[in-house]
DNA sequence: ATCACTTTTCTTGCATGCAACGAATGCGCG
DNA sequence: CGCGCATTCGTTGCATGCAAGAAAAGTGAT
């Protein structure tokens, strides 16, 4: 792979993972020499990333790691909501026994965790139950188009699960999600997955306060 | 505006409008000197132009436009299918007057370039109605996902309506849509939208006979 | 004549250099 | 002492150059 593609990459885990603040600033020379390449690569990694809309770059005043407003971050949370309620319909229509036994296996491993109490390793299970959703869709794209999304989303989604009592509470829709999927009850799966995802009530308030602390600038 | 940017926008536009037909390949040199640019700003666009999959960048391989498999093109058709019901359901339950105005209007001009047989004029027109039902969501990040899709998937959206008597049932079927929207009709106009849009029967066989025809290599 | 291999050519990918623009700093003036 | 302006500095954006890899062409053997 090439060096751009590679740092592309690297770059984006690190904003995913929390390592790059939101709103740090990407120093284009200061990456290079990180990096131990010239500016060329990284400027090719640094525009990539803009258009996914991870970081925002200003012309001729350089990249910052981007940091929604909470409306804007509202707006995306609905339109995942909306995306996963999709890849949850296709998939109630589509199931095939492959996908069951994904989707089951994938909630099992989140009652492990959630057994565990362990909120990091729920996180990581949570992430491949999703991943076993969309592609349970049968729909190649919607299912890339929902992934994106979803780790452009991943920051904000660590400080959610923070919240106490959110893991049971998310471990539940989890088994009415696949209840509905395996039954073949599109608009269920559907509206079961909306609600999963979508950031209301209490939970936006949450959200916005979450939002304040990192950013402490 | 940077010269990276004008030539995305350049080059997106005539991958869009057809003029770069699909599979075309897209030489670095050979647009710099047409563009009186270096390679640099080039690299840049197509860079650019390959996050969105507009372009395929095969690495040291040069890129082409993307010429998508049957398979996929139908995935695409299916996710805008979604996002578009998406935008409707929120439209209806949002409906302000403002967008209400703007959606009867749409529909109006939609009516007039149909009253004229206009296919082209349609096609504008068509485009003009389906952004308004984006906006009308009031969800900006939805919007805008709904927009980018549509752009990609606009090269093919042309040949479809070139298919006899689709005219006036895409008229037909606005109609419905917006009497949904504006009635508060939810499911309706998620439904309306999602059949108006999807690919299916007839028209799968349409939109693949009329791949066959651009990208005679 | 066909196939395999070598060599050439062409394109991409990265490094480097320079110019233009924006931000920060220092200076003079009110 | 505060404000406006000019200068300096730093960063971005583009051009150019070079090296590595892939496609194409040429050559020889079977």
């Amino acid at each position: 792979m090439n060096h751009a593609q590679r740092l592309r990459q690297r770059i984006e885990d690190e904003i995913v993972s929390g390592e790059l603040a939101l709103g740090a600033r990407l120093d284009e020379n200061q990456l290079a020499e990180r990096f131990g390449v010239s500016r060329t690569p990284i400027r090719e990694a640094l525009l990539q990333l803009a258009v996914t809309g991870l970081i925002q770059a200003k012309p001729r005043r350089g990249a910052v790691v981007s940091a929604p407003e909470p409306h804007l971050l509202l707006a995306m949370f609905e339109t995942m909501a909306e995306i996963e309620a999709a890849c949850g319909r296709l998939a109630a229509r589509r199931l095939v026994p492959e996908d069951a036994e994904a989707l089951q296996a994938a909630l099992a491993s989140c009652r492990a965790a959630m057994a565990l109490q362990d909120a990091e390793s729920y996180y990581a299970e949570n992430y491949v139950f999703h991943t076993v959703v969309y592609r349970a869709s049968r729909n190649a794209f919607l299912a890339e188009q929902a992934l994106s999304l979803h780790r452009r989303l991943a920051p904000y989604r660590r400080l959610q699960l923070r919240v106490r009592q959110r893991l049971p509470q998310s471990l539940a829709e989890h088994e009415a999600i696949v209840a509905a999927i395996v039954a073949g009850d599109e608009a269920g799966a559907a509206e079961a997955l909306r609600s999963h995802v979508i950031v209301q009530g209490d939970r936006f308030t949450d959200l916005v306060a979450g939002l304040r602390a990192p950013s402490a600038a």
